[in-house]
Parts: structure tokens; C-alpha cells; sequence
DNA sequence: CTGAAAGCGCTTACAG
DNA sequence: CTGAAAGCGCTTACAG
């Protein structure tokens, strides 16, 4: 049916291992330039394309990447299993994006069931947090790195890209005081409903930290599931609802760019004037954060950089894997637009 | 190293086939429950995980399935990504979601590169239109599945789903019409820059038509390359010039949703007030599009029923080739917002 | 109920 | 410069 390099050694009258050799390009001086394009041109008559599980069962080299991110429909994870796929494309690797959906259960079975199975290396980028050992074993199985967003203290067996919030979360409380925005209600995300030992998003740990430190006080705080987090009409009925409770509120923080029409159209319900008497900042650049009216103030990850550091330091670890693990920092930065700036 | 069939059926005593039949669930009578129960204890023990690699060389099957699209950044074709590889998971298959970049020679070069490599099968999201000859010679290959928004006359040689976009902009020029919005700006898509054998998406043609069926005017035209089209600066620009050069338009059509916010940042700043003096309308809905103010009128595309229907249709086809290929019609929904509407 | 054997399509020493 | 051969780790008739 289709072609082999059997067939294609049989119309050449040579051998496989020398048409293996010249369709991989590893005919230095071992294959006369005559056989050279004949096989070549066999082939390509032919339409031969190798057959990847014979090769990667042959070399024990898949060239896949598994990476492991919560949901591609948004965006943000989106842009990144974009600017992932490109480049490891680039170095000849196929990037295999995986949903865990938020679920912790599907992320470990995600990371136990790849590297068995078809990668020779994994991304993986934490939007769940807490329970950090759980990725230890991986690495065992095959080089592993993620992109998480805690204090940039390295981790014990495996390389990761921290993101820096503290710095751009000092920029944010910083910014907000000098506007005279004063009183933050804060629209935060947590893995479950709050309880007792609740896993807090470590930003948002930054942030309590910064406000405290610049003065700035937190009459109320509404806290979101991963799963409610991705309703936006529960985002705008609990915004209306927290500004409705608390009229001296004057800012709002959101944990998500994501839920920001709805945040912006509850501000409005409520009567409220972005700029004027309510500020609002958020996480997570992305496309429509610089054209809302007023413009979204953000806490910004450079998401270009980010996934460089992510696909460089995997290639390097798997081809050096006795190498020690590494630690990259990388900072945020604090875009101001109009959402946080009075206007006269 | 990592534990293989042969390991177990040493410890188990007992054959490779046997391993293998157990660990596959095909012992019916054919395995004693000593031996069976023997085998599957060692595997869980050795934390035995077969070698993909292995069993599609062995068997042909790949369980993959290549996800064509134009952009995983773009937050459309992440939803499709996002409900495709959920369905297809749950029927035990993997999907790989692969960019074209909107570029007509990836896709060519995806499209023959996946069929011999590592799938079962294609599901493309049509984003490049014109020149559909391309398509035929994929099914020879692998079962091929085409998402488009054509007419939907059956094409040859391959199943698709058609989206009809016929029945939304009728419902659409006829809202306009009611409401008195008849002088209609475009903001349309191309391939390229516009010249004369242009390849003119589907829905822009059915727009025009139904336009002129109801009577509505076109002043003014700007077509966007798929390469512009990224740029929201783009769509801030060109609208605002278009607003300015002629103020009888008191409507706007915007090939995308993802531009709405820059379209809307324009018109303010052009001095105009959506549903005031100034309709504006889109195409595919999305998560933020309900949430501007006003919320944006849509004409929509069921996503959900249509990537079940790709996958379904794409698993029916591999379990049986030989059917002849399907054709299955989608309607699309106008969703009327406040944009459209006029305020009193 | 179970095992020996061939085969899937490559790659890679190795021998010449 | 080239070929014969072993091997990657499974599955699947087939024989018993």
C-alpha cells in the first residue's frame, strides 16, 4: 500500500540501511553520489514519507513534547501552546497540547501516562497549585519543566520558569496608592470553595502582602473556584454584588483579564465610572485588555520570553540529561492604562 | 530500564501473548483466572505502561487524530481544539492540534506530512478558502473530515460539515433593515491584499447579497489580509478613517468578533454611540461579545454541536471506510444585542 | 487454556 | 562505499 524503504531498496537494487542513510541525510562520504540520487529520486517518485512509529520504536526518540496546560479555549493558555507549538516546530519537535481541565486528578494522570507513552519531554504550565511534590516523579520518567508562578526559590528535582508577580505586584500597590485608589475589593481565585486550609493562588498572597505594606485596605474579597471562574455572568452578578455592598470601594482587583467585560459591565450596572470613581486592574495581558474603554491596567507576563526559556531549557535537558536542574527567573511588569488613572 | 511485556511474562512465568492478552482485555475464555490475575498484579506492580511506538507499528492504529487550524491564540479555534480533543479523548482516541499560521503551504505540508505519519485521521477547520481541489487528495491518505462555510453543496471525495452562514446573514440583513440601519460599513477579510481574482470569504459574498436583497448600502469597504487581521491597531485604525471619511454609515460589520473592542474603541473616539447612531455587528460569538457595552450582535455557529459532529463523523468513517463520504448541514443563529438595537 | 514465531518499518553497529 | 542482520516492543494468527 504504501511505501516502504523495503520497496524503495528493491527498485534502487541496494540495501535498506543505504536508503536509510541517504533519506536521513547521513551519507557523508559512505554513499557514491550515484546511488545517492537514485535513492533520492525513488523516493520522491514514490512519495515515500518514513513511518514515525518504526522510527521512534528504532530509535527511542519520539521528537513529541507533551504540554500540559488547563484549557485551550482560553486564551491565555491558548497564546502559549501557540508560541509553544512554533517553537519547537522550529527544532523539529511536534508539541502534543493536553487539557487537565483545572483537574488535578486528569494533571496527574496526564503526567504519568506521557513519558511512557510518546514524549521525550514535557511542558507544563502549573495553573494548579499546592501539592507541588506531586511533580517530583516526573522528571524520572522524562525531562520535565514548568512554569508556575511562586517565589522564585528553586525546586528540588526538576528545572522550572518562575514569573515574578512579586515585582509586578509591588508596581500594582504602588501605582494604585499614589492614584488614591484606596479601597480594593479583590476578585480572587482559589482551586476549591474557601475552607479552613484553603490553596491560595500565591499571587494573590503577593498582593495581600503589598496592599498591607502600601496602606491600602480590602473591605471585601470575593473568592472564585477554578470552575466558577469560568462563568462570566458570575463574575459580573458577584462584582455587582460587591459593589453594591461596599459603596466606599474605589478599586477592584481581578484575578483574570479574562473576566474583565463582565467586571467593566457590572461597574456600569452599579453606576460606577471607571477612571472617575472606580479603578480596575487585572492579570494576564491579552488581546482586548489595551482597546476596552478605559484601557485595562495589567499585571503583565512576558509570555514571548517565557516560552522561549520553556522550550530551550527542555531541548537542553534532553540532550543533556545528567545535567542539574535549572531555575529561571523571569519578572512581570505593571502596564498602566486608563483604568487606573484618574481623569480629571 | 522502563518495564516491557517480556519482563512481566518472565516473572509471571508465562508468554508474552498471554501478557498481552490480559493486559489488553481480550481473555474471554482463553486465560485462566490464576494466570490473568497473576499477570495483572506484576504489571501494576512494575508500573508496567506500553509502548506506544510498539503497538501502532504492530497494529496500525495510531489512536491519533491531527487537528488542523489556523491559530491556537486565536480564542476560536482554541474552543474548537478545547471540544475536540474532550470528545475525542472520551472515545479513547488523541488529538493533535497543529497551526497552519493561516499560511495555504503549511497546511498543504501538514496535510500530506500527518496521514502517514502518526494519525487515524484529519479533522481541518477550514480557515484558507478557494482552491478546495487541495483537500481531495487527503482522504487517499487518511479519513478526512472538513469544517467549512461554503454553501453547502456535497463536495467530492470527502466528508464536511457546512456551516450554514446563509441563514445568519439573512436574519441579519433583515434585523439591520427593521431597525433602520442601512448604511453599512464593512470590515472584511481576504487571503490577501485585495487584487483582481481575490479569493472572497464564503460569508462576505452571502453578506453582500443579502444586503442588496434588502436594500441596504455599502459606502464604504475595508478588506483585511489574514495577516492584518491579527493586528487590533489595524482594526482601530482603519475603522476610525472609515467613520471619519463617511458619516452617513450608521452601521459596521466586523468580519471577527476578536476585533470588536478595537471597533468599538474607534467609534468612540469618532464621537459615535452604539446604539445611538452607530449599529455594529459580528461574526463569531465569543466569550467577551456579551459582555462589552452594549453586548455585540452576533451572527453565531453552534460550536459544540459541530465538533462533535467532525468527530463523529470522523470515527464512523475509520471504523468504515468504504461509506461513501457525508455532507451535514449546520445552521448558523443571528444573536441579537444591544448593538444592533436602537435605544431611545 | 497457552506458547513459539512472524511481522510491523525503521536504525544502527558491524563486517566486508 | 555497501549489505546482512539484529533489534526496538508490541500484536496476531496459528498450532497445540
Amino acid at each position: 500500500m504504501t511505501t516502504t524503504l523495503k520497496d524503495i531498496s528493491k527498485r534502487a537494487e541496494t540495501s535498506e540501511a543505504t536508503v536509510s542513510l541517504v533519506l536521513n541525510g547521513r551519507h557523508f562520504n559512505r554513499v557514491s553520489l550515484e546511488t545517492r540520487h537514485k535513492i533520492e529520486s525513488i523516493a520522491r517518485e514514490m512519495g515515500y514519507v518514513p513511518r514515525r512509529a518504526a522510527q521512534i520504536l528504532a530509535t527511542g526518540k519520539t521528537h513529541n513534547i507533551g504540554v500540559i496546560l488547563n484549557d485551550l479555549s482560553n486564551p491565555f493558555f491558548g497564546h502559549y501552546a501557540s508560541l509553544i507549538q512554533q517553537r519547537l516546530w522550529a527544532n523539529g519537535y511536534t508539541s502534543l497540547p493536553m487539557e487537565t481541565g483545572a483537574c488535578k486528578d486528569r494533571e496527574r494522570q496526564l503526567l504519568s501516562w506521557l513519558p511512557q507513552k510518546s514524549v521525550d519531554g514535557i511542558i507544563a504550565l502549573e495553573s494548579l497549585w499546592g501539592d507541588n511534590d506531586g511533580y517530583h516523579y516526573v522528571e524520572k520518567a522524562a525531562p520535565f519543566i514548568l512554569r508556575h508562578q511562586d517565589t522564585g526559590q528553586p525546586r528540588e528535582g526538576y528545572s522550572h520558569v518562575s514569573v515574578d508577580y512579586q515585582i509586578g505586584v509591588v508596581q500594582l500597590a504602588n501605582h494604585l496608592k499614589e492614584q488614591g485608589w484606596d479601597q480594593v475589593g479583590l476578585l480572587i481565585q482559589t482551586q476549591q470553595l474557601p475552607h479552613d486550609n484553603l490553596p491560595v493562588h500565591p499571587r494573590t498572597l503577593m498582593l495581600e502582602q503589598a496592599m498591607r505594606d502600601h496602606g491600602l485596605q480590602s473591605p471585601e474579597q470575593w473568592w472564585y473556584s477554578a470552575e466558577e471562574s469560568k462563568s462570566m455572568e458570575h463574575w459580573y452578578d458577584q462584582t455587582l454584588a460587591m459593589l453594591k455592598a461596599h459603596r466606599s470601594i474605589n478599586c477592584l482587583i481581578v484575578h483574570n483579564a479574562i473576566a474583565t467585560p463582565a467586571v467593566f459591565a457590572a461597574a456600569q450596572a452599579a453606576g460606577r465610572q471607571v477612571g472617575h470613581d472606580l479603578a480596575i486592574a487585572t492579570f494576564d495581558n491579552n488581546a482586548f485588555t489595551p482597546w476596552l474603554r478605559p484601557g485595562v491596567t495589567v499585571v503583565h507576563e512576558p509570555m514571548d520570553q517565557i516560552a522561549e526559556h520553556l522550550v530551550d531549557m527542555l531541548l537542553k535537558r534532553i540532550n543533556n540529561p545528567q545535567a542539574s536542574p535549572k531555575l529561571i527567573n523571569v519578572p512581570t511588569q505593571l502596564i498602566v492604562r486608563g483604568s487606573t488613572l484618574r481623569s480629571a
